[in-house]
DNA sequence: CTATAATCGAGACGGTACGTCATGTCTTACT
DNA sequence: AGTAAGACATGACGTACCGTCTCGATTATAG
């Protein structure tokens, strides 16, 4: 058989780490997540359904909710608000975005997550910069973006928007599980283009 | 008329429950569940501070989650918005009644436990119907009072209303931890009377 | 003028005990003892068979072994051994009493409850008293008339041989579990008849 | 020659039970037992004083009596008799032997163990092939020096001989507690040594 | 005929041990 | 060096039995 393998320079000695494991365990986590809840995710049982041991995942995070915390990182895809000269279409999208988001997608541990880990302000931040501020900072744009079109008042309180918004969907979620209708989702959006929602105080 | 007395009620027998172990109970949770948050709430420490053992814990309710939502069912004291025909503070009374049951009350329990009741199906109707959904019968009725005087449309959609507010309050707290100053308060109190919030569909 | 009943005994008030749980918590008790062994007996079991309370049970004895002692007192009828002029004949009988009672008997459990009861000096006097004295007293005639008729030494050790033919019983039954053979009985028997068996020492 | 190798054994992987904890487990329980007696020994307590934590107790067994057992037969030294050539010598070192075993040895044990393992199967078997068979074994021994010798008739029925003697001091430790005299011990050994014992049957 | 007094069945109670399980760390042997 | 297997300390879980203690119903004597 031919050597392959053209003598890599610079040799690093030992067992090199498996660029799988981490990702292998994310899945197996995620899978569990999904199955039976966040307080019933082992890491015995991740690292099995893995095929990795548990000092693996503990290699590469330092505790469960560290963990739970990448997942949803990682599988927080960006918010996909394209420009299209259309505010009001851009809104649409960016509530609907929201509502798979907390619905089906990651967001829908985030909660239970940021209530398990409210003695570890470390994962906190983690969760916060790297999820929550990102896509906040995504959705802010669409509401400039049609600021500077003229579209939406120069005041609208844009945080106050964003937290009614990702706040209804969440509570219909876990708080008092009911549907959204589509009508209350337009309802909303158009409230927000007749500048019907909180304004920032005048400076 | 007839009298629709109940049946005989069935003669209960032995010793009953001590009435007295069951609040002392809750009220060592209570105290446990302030101090050191829902997951370091062990049943040990309670029964022991409770003066009371182990098995009468289990006696009154079958595991961790189920007592805990006792506590918050019992603890939950209704909303008190007294009808003073003024619409606006009304409005103004519950919001802050809102924030303060999610900020500091009980409410702020309610992600984890309704977590840990996932596959409870008993506890978490439980949690429903007797914490939410009387909540929510009074908040409403603050809102019908409101339309009864004219003071609001008669199609406002007052379960959206009240999912946004709670939802802002709740997102506020746990999702993105963030101040919710007065005027933003003010404002939502003020798009309500206005009219400007999500209407029910035309029947 | 009819005497007033002399001495009416002192008519004691209330309801009177009944005659019966006694006995059916005894009968219980034994059931359950032959079927789950001593340390499986309890309480709780014995009271519902016996379809009694638990308070009644310890108004009878004051805790698990008093009861089981007391079921082995009433259990174990007096030795039966007729004086039939004939010692061997005596003798013999004597052996498969013996044989029976902890083969079969009440005495099966003897050692063990022995062993539970042993921090329990109390429990455990009665049940040398009422048990197993009378027997031995009533073995002990039996070697006895064989000495006076002169078919034995005078000076036979009868306990130790009492102890002798108790002690392989037992021991056959629960520390090495093996049959006892007919010969083997019949050995025993003639070697106590022919004087070859432990004696008294000279006073 | 067939080289009787066993398999190559299937390498076990993983950090090894650590021989250490087991010794010192058994240690612990030990110096419980003859404090307190078996009822009274905890795993707790066991594993406290050990330095162990309970799931490494029930590591190793699987339950209390399982622990016991183990504990006997480790501890249940076989029983030193050497071949002196004086068989009479030899019978009186084994009888005090077994007095000392029974009296204040693991033996003393046995009774209760034996009750608590009835429903385990296992256990009571790996006690009667570990603890009991080794013991007669040796006893047996002694007694076929002695007929080789030609000191003891060839069909003395060795098993009987020796289960009337455990059961004596059984006996007299537990059922009916009296003293053993050093002469009635002589007596017995006589009895043997001059074949007033029971004998085989004829096959 | 009512008051008093005892027993009864049912079962809650404090205490204490049980045996199981999850977390996060550490060890061994293999690659 | 990195890994899979898995033992380890810690500590909560929920269950079982013991012996005690109410509760309301029942059943007798006493006045």
């Amino acid at each position: 058989m031919i050597p392959t393998s053209a003598a890599p320079a610079a040799r690093r000695r030992g067992r090199p780490p498996d660029p799988h494991s981490r990702s292998r365990i994310l899945t197996a986590a995620e899978t569990l997540l999904d199955q039976a809840g966040y307080l019933n995710v082992t890491i015995d049982e991740v690292a099995t359904r893995a095929g990795v041991s548990k000092k693996t995942v503990y290699r590469f995070w330092p505790h469960k909710p560290a963990l739970i915390c990448d997942l949803i990182v990682e599988r927080s895809a960006v918010l996909p608000v394209p420009d299209t000269g259309d505010t009001r279409a851009e809104l649409a999208t960016l509530f609907s975005l929201i509502v798979e988001y907390l619905t089906a997608g990651p967001g829908s541990t985030m909660t239970l997550l940021v209530a398990a880990t409210s003695d570890d302000p470390g994962t906190l931040a983690k969760l916060r910069e790297q999820v929550v501020a990102p896509r906040r900072d995504i959705a802010r744009n669409v509401f400039q973006r049609g600021i500077a079109r003229g579209d939406l008042p120069a005041d609208v309180d844009i945080d106050a928007v964003l937290d009614l918004w990702h706040g209804l969907v969440a509570y219909r979620v876990t708080g008092r599980p009911a549907a959204l209708p589509r009508h209350t989702v337009e309802q909303l959006v158009d409230l927000a283009m007749s500048g019907h929602v909180p304004r920032l105080p005048p400076t």
